[in-house]
DNA sequence: GCATGATCATGC
DNA sequence: GCATGATCATGC
């Protein structure tokens, strides 16, 4: 093997084109040790086999002459026919210690990132790795659109270490740049400057959502609606932007907005298509470009004259036998409030009208992501397992049950949520009191009164 | 008044 | 058919 090697930027290119349509199991050299290999290998088999250099984690590019870094990443396809990307793309271990030290342009993150060669190739469930097809390459730099905002993305990551909140830095405090936990155990903790609390390793990359974007604009040919086009012009964040562009609203009655926009409809969703009008967005504020990209979800929340929020908020229903087998980090709940920034627009009633009052962006403290919402988390898999979910059938058929409640947790509790008390989900085991194989779908909801205290902060 | 179980309505 | 957001019903 030559480690000597050096390639320019076309045949670094040039060698990712001959490679497409082909499994992993063709390009290397030793398949016969092959049939089962480690997730890590994947990029391995690239770099020794095809480019022909050792595997390499140094800080130099792996391309140094070209300044080009080798990514080679999986994307899948889902069961509605739409692509996405399997995960994440880390780019380089962030070192508390130094990183805070420089600026963008000037970063070790930068240095492993203004100049990726991407080679997708696409995940089956259930194919050996060897037999994996790779399909795409892109040459791939930071778009001129999507750098103000990984430029942003990279200062609040380094802010938050300046202020010695390393430990409390999650994936869903940025947009497109994300700084992702790497390590399950305490021998993954590192020291940080600012702070005598160590704080779990973690990586620069570019979140999932991202990627996903990536897949669908190059693999799928999607083109998607963009909010700002224009972010080099822009002089605010994206979200500082987009609160901006809203505040001329604030204090209007749905009814006004509704004259003032031109919307004739008494549609539910009224509230989604005022605020994509007030955005100037043709479609749907979920489905631009910059929210997918950086995982946004809007919510609408609606406070009483009273100052209650009658509703609590609520997620996916969880599946009994799946929940019974994963690990928190593993977890639906945990993945969703690690990486979803919410965007809540808060209409107040006033004189029996609702009024548009704000925005706000939130997402949810690792602190109590980590303790109480886990803690509500362990609980329901313990009832889920030991099979006592039921505790008391009322005459009226009600079933009491034993999933934790809103009184037992500040932030979040376990409650139904499907199109009746018949549609279920298969047990792993038998409830005890019942009998029952099969129980009514529940899912997470975040208590209405810790919505308050959010948008209220 | 509020927690909790249940259900409706809409859109994909 | 089902996920999701919205809402109802009951009883302490």
């Amino acid at each position: 093997m030559d480690t000597n090697k050096t390639y320019t930027k076309e045949e670094v290119t040039e060698i990712a084109k001959s490679v497409l349509g082909k499994t992993f199991g063709e390009i290397n050299s030793y398949q016969s040790k092959i049939d089962e290999f480690s997730k890590g290998q994947f990029g391995h088999i690239l770099e020794e086999d095809v480019y022909g250099y050792g595997a390499n984690s140094s800080k130099d590019a792996d391309f140094k002459e070209a300044g080009i870094e080798l990514k080679v990443t999986p994307y899948k396809k889902n069961k509605n026919g739409t692509l996405s990307a399997k995960e994440r793309l880390v780019i380089t271990i962030i070192n508390y210690l130094e990183d805070y030290k420089h600026n963008f342009y000037d970063s070790h993150l930068y240095e492993k990132s203004k100049m990726m060669q991407i080679i997708w190739y696409l995940y089956e469930e259930g194919k050996k790795h060897c037999d994996l097809k790779i399909t795409h390459e892109l040459l791939y730099s930071y778009p001129e659109e999507d750098l103000p905002i990984i430029i942003n993305d990279y200062e609040t990551i380094i802010d938050k270490i300046k202020k010695g909140k390393a430990e409390e830095i999650s994936e869903a405090d940025t947009m497109y740049l994300g700084a992702c936990c790497k390590g399950a155990n305490s021998s993954s903790l590192r020291k940080q400057p600012f702070s005598d609390k160590k704080a779990m390793q973690r990586a620069f990359c570019l979140k999932t959502s991202y990627m996903t974007q990536l897949v669908r604009e190059y693999i799928g040919g999607e083109k998607i609606e963009k909010i700002i086009p224009d972010k080099k012009a822009a002089k605010l964040s994206f979200e500082d932007e987009l609160i901006n562009r809203l505040k001329p609203y604030y204090g209007k009655t749905v009814n006004e907005l509704k004259e003032l926009l031109d919307v004739n409809t008494d549609a539910k969703n009224v509230n989604e298509l005022l605020l994509a009008k007030m955005l100037g967005v043709k479609g749907k504020v979920a489905q631009t470009d910059e929210f997918l990209k950086a995982n946004i979800v809007p919510k609408t929340i609606r406070v009483e004259e009273n100052g209650r929020i009658i509703e609590s908020m609520s997620f996916p229903t969880f599946k009994f036998d799946k929940i019974v087998n994963e690990t928190w980090n593993e977890s639906d709940l945990y993945n969703i409030f690690y990486t979803t920034k919410f965007m809540f627009s808060i209409f107040e009633e006033k004189n029996g009208e609702y009024v548009f009052s704000k925005i706000k962006f939130w997402c949810m403290p690792l602190s109590i992501l980590n303790n109480d919402i886990k803690d509500v988390w362990n609980k329901t898999k313990k009832v889920v397992l030991s099979g006592n979910i039921v505790k008391e059938v009322l005459p009226n058929g009600k079933r009491i049950t034993n999933f934790p409640g809103m009184s037992e947790n500040k932030y979040c509790h376990v409650r139904p949520h499907g199109q009746n008390a018949n549609d279920n989900y298969p047990l792993p085991t038998e409830d005890r009191l019942t009998g029952l194989k099969e129980y009514t779908k529940q899912c997470f909801w975040l208590n209405n009164k810790y919505i308050k205290e959010i948008i209220e902060q």
